[in-house]
DNA sequence: CAGTATCCCCGCCGATACTG
DNA sequence: CAGTATCGGCGGGGATACTG
């Protein structure tokens, strides 16, 4: 990555590299789901709120492409769990998880936000 | 999982309260380059890669109604700074960019990823 | 230099219908 | 249940030209 500068928090940006899996709209919060455990399609879905099937079927396809969740068929049923590599995100999740709470309780929960 | 309530679904999760701030495609990058200091519109469009103008002033003007920077026109230039808010965002990042670190290390920085 | 104003494209994503 | 196929919109973002 060449658009790099020279910065202590900048050596060639791994930034963008974990955005690039948890940045996207729906991914986070599929990991987060699976971070529970094994989860069935029906399951993230509902878990994870209102992801068309389509999307959803879409975002498992580049997780499982990154090597973040497995897709196994056992015996009836599809199940998806993390990979030890998505399984190492926890970490990750949960510092944008506390950011985010911390926030919640400053800025109220009503006070709504500028979308996007 | 107790670390996450058992209502925490799309718009109130923590979760993505904070990806809806650093997930956008331009938006840690922004921050990460305002973590050196205050810096000039030039001086972060040049260190955070190829973003058009209009692109850029748009980034910037949501971050600020996000209160994570502040704009000030000291005499003949216009400087933008994190505020308390923003810099409260470092461990997140740096967090972010220690698993795309590690990340690189073991997949190798040529092994190229699926598209988005 | 630090934007604003337009135009326009493309890809994300939901809705709907269908399949094994 | 766990998807696939197809259509369609709407919005993010680049390119370009212009301004104080």
């Amino acid at each position: 990555m060449h658009w790099m500068s020279p910065d202590l928090v900048a050596g060639a940006c791994p930034l963008s590299r974990t955005l690039d899996i948890i940045g996207g709209k729906w991914n986070a919060m599929i990991i987060r789901e699976l971070l529970g455990g094994p989860r069935r399609f029906s399951q993230i879905r509902a878990g994870v709120g209102p992801i068309s099937a389509k999307t959803l079927t879409e975002r498992l396809r580049t997780l499982r492409d990154y090597d973040i969740l497995d897709r196994t068929t056992a015996g009836e049923h599809v199940s998806y769990a993390l990979t030890r590599r998505g399984q190492s995100l926890r970490p990750v999740l949960l510092e944008l998880w506390r950011w985010g709470l911390a926030d919640q309780e400053s800025w109220g929960e009503d006070a709504d936000q500028p979308g996007r």
